[in-house]
DNA sequence: TCCTTGTTACTTACCGGTACGGATATCCTT
DNA sequence: AAGGATATCCGTACCGGTAAGTAACAAGGA
């Protein structure tokens, strides 16, 4: 079944590619699917055969976006294995670098999620699923670095991605997305398990 | 001059109370300039009269969404004066409160510069102005409450925010939003200027 | 031959925006 | 006070463009 002549991909993931830099850069609302296939370089029957709709096709962005996003949380977390601390510092540094890129626009699932507020929405389904889990996987993290209140810690973890997600497209700059991996250090040395015995975790 | 039989409001002001309970619900590029018209009992001509075009009316929603946004802030700081801890922390009291309103979806502000990348749209204008504007008036009060670091420790406390508007669309129960104020409060005692003398701001 | 993949041309519906006409209140003139 | 011009506010009907989605057909490989 590989065919090695084969050198340009196919109409599906031409479309897959652009769409999916379409929508991360202007909002997968602005643009159309004329537009998508017109820089495809294919036409809209082949997109409506291989998604099914445009929905389905901001579904597919958003899961590819989701495959990004958790090849760098475990990319980096990789590299300090036995160490939550370490790895959730090393992804906010990783976070850091990633959003000095050009055109970076924070995180597409959070946008998407802001653009669709209807809870069936395709692409929605797919952001929060991805958001949940991330917050799990955060949990995971807090717990074995031994913090009092780790499911504190780890949404405290997670208010200050996603405020670093929506700050860096507010200003463009040096907004106040650079205080985050400072912060998280804080809250994370805040929440250490210290002499001063503060009363524990009140969560399941 | 006042006209005591006219009881209800003009045309110009049903659009903008439609057109702004409608954009933040749904996010203002979902909803057309006629569904906000016939929810207002007028006509499109009276809609582009009064605003000049739907993006000029986005940017009036989102002025007046910026305007209950200082009313809260400023009403709830007035609660403390001459302690900024206080005023910083009964913000995220009421942030929170309101939260827990039927219906709420974060910031329209944050949301309309997620929905409109492009800087020269009149809604996002409005959007950054006061979101910049924000990030000043913490930064006062940091600066006020004698912190070390004070600019880090305010642009950490906007993530907090910014995160908590985000995540409460996301998550929509019991989301990482409910760890705001605790965040918050745990980030300004490590900025509190202790015996140990760390570093101090290295910021202008 | 069969089945997958791509192309041309089209449909329906709605988008933001506008030219034009009608009604009422104000105010100035006589 | 009467009459009429004027300014203000509002609605009917319509425009071109574009949105998502599809029917019917052609080409190529197993």
């Amino acid at each position: 079944m590989p065919q090695s002549p084969a050198i340009e991909p196919k109409a599906a993931d031409r479309i897959l590619n652009t769409a999916s830099e379409l929508f991360y850069r202007e909002g997968s609302r602005a643009v159309g699917v004329d537009e998508i296939v017109a820089r495809a370089a294919t036409t809209k029957p082949s997109l409506y055969r291989a998604f099914g709709s445009k929905d389905q096709l901001i579904a597919a962005y958003l899961e590819a976006q989701a495959v990004q996003l958790w090849s760098l949380f475990e990319g980096t977390a990789g590299s300090h294995p036995n160490d939550p601390r370490a790895q959730i510092l090393a992804y906010f540094d990783a976070l850091a670098e990633r959003m000095e890129a050009p055109g970076y626009r924070g995180c597409g699932l959070s946008n998407a999620a802001v653009e669709y507020p209807d809870p069936k929405h395709p692409g929605r389904v797919v952001a929060v699923a991805h958001k949940d889990q991330m917050r799990k996987r955060l949990r995971a993290l807090t717990r074995g670095m031994d913090a009092r209140k780790p499911k504190k810690l780890a949404d405290s973890l997670m208010l200050l991605m996603e405020g670093a997600f929506v700050t860096r497209q507010l200003f463009d700059g040096a907004g106040p997305a650079g205080a985050a991996r400072g912060a998280a250090e804080a809250l994370i040395a805040a929440h250490a398990r210290r002499a001063t015995g503060e009363n524990d975790d009140q969560e399941g």
